[in-house]
DNA sequence: TGTACATCAGTGAACGCGCGTTCACTGATGTAC
DNA sequence: TGTACATCAGTGAACGCGCGTTCACTGATGTAC
């Protein structure tokens, strides 16, 4: 613990991390470490006792929200469908659900863009995307409704980027839809090329 | 002219602009004005002649950037089209053809973001994207339709910000997807909420 | 037509400030005896 | 049980380098007479 009782090495680096998101989310990657570890309540050299570089508390933020990404997917996974499509049902809520904390995650989707400046990051979060696709190409719907449907998860959950507001009840209605088209074959060879 | 003959400043100016996004693309929004001026062969004060400061160049790149997308999108309307939602077939064109510089496009709307660092370029950013919405708003199709295609197109045009990258084929079967979408009507009452 | 002067479009050296990183030090807790 | 020592989790001052900005200067072109 040491000089600062009450709060433990872990939750020292998790507030660390968060108040790097935070403050890169509305100053840029530009922000400085002494305003992150302002932000944190630790003084810049414990910081740099957390994370030897700034590449390195970049980095880790970088996956953090990568993995809280997934975890929220798997969160969003419905245990009773077992009907073809269940993981890209689940992307999809994930990403245009504004529920538990209307905009923070659409916020962190603009935040690892923000990061990828940095190529370690970019790599990191490449690797990711590969993953995704080769999880959601196995999930058992055809290519072509498969390409749609993400696609326009991806647009919506990244409309923020270029300060596109997606409102609470077109996104709702966007996710009905997308979720409808993963579930009706009809529609799947009505579009087939 | 002066000093450097054969070459009018606007064309110095142009060359700058050029520099300044292929160094900031592939360096992040961190690349040094040093960079830039080298990449343009022009120092580093002749670049301050044409931008004053730093803030200066990187909101004329990023007006420069947005107005270039607006270009291509009328240019990829079909004068002979003149069914509800032309416009919207355009800016899926523009969004998904990689036709004539492959990637190019795609890479801008990754380094409007980049830029998007900067809050006066936000800004103005989101001051373009409430263009789209009024504009691609009155093309006259039911809203829930617009959104999907519009979610859709943007997405794809995203991808590359995470490292995901369409297919080339992939890409155009999906503008053909998105372009019937407009045009069918059976579609739209079948997918009306 | 030649000459003087102003302006435009730069050059390149110097400055100064901010920020990442280093470093010597420190106060609590854990461990050995 | 008390005491010495090591380690963990920091503090905060100092350093040095890179980068944006300033500034004095300059070489072509345009304009007045």
């Amino acid at each position: 613990m040491a000089r600062k009782a009450g709060r433990t090495p872990a939750v020292t680096r998790r507030a660390l991390l968060d108040a790097a998101a935070s403050v890169i989310r509305t100053r840029g990657i530009a922000a400085s470490l002494d305003e992150i570890a302002r932000e944190a309540q630790v003084s810049k050299g414990g910081l740099l006792y957390h994370f030897a570089t700034k590449d390195d508390l970049v980095r880790a933020l970088a996956q953090d929200l990568v993995e809280a990404f997934r975890a929220e997917v798997v969160a969003a996974v419905d245990p009773a469908d077992s009907a073809p499509g269940a993981l890209t049902r689940a992307y999809v809520r994930a990403c245009l659900s504004s529920s538990h904390d209307e905009v923070a995650l659409r916020e962190s989707a603009a935040l690892v863009v923000q990061l990828g400046a940095l190529p370690e990051v970019a790599d990191l979060v490449r690797a990711d995307t590969r993953r995704w696709s080769a999880e959601l190409g196995a999930d058992g719907l055809p290519a072509h409704v498969l390409a749609l449907v993400v696609a326009a998860a991806d647009g919506a959950s990244a409309a923020p980027l270029w300060g596109g507001a997606v409102p609470h009840d077109e996104a709702r209605a966007l996710e009905r839809q997308l979720i409808r088209f993963t579930l009706d074959q009809a529609l799947w060879s009505h579009l087939e090329a």
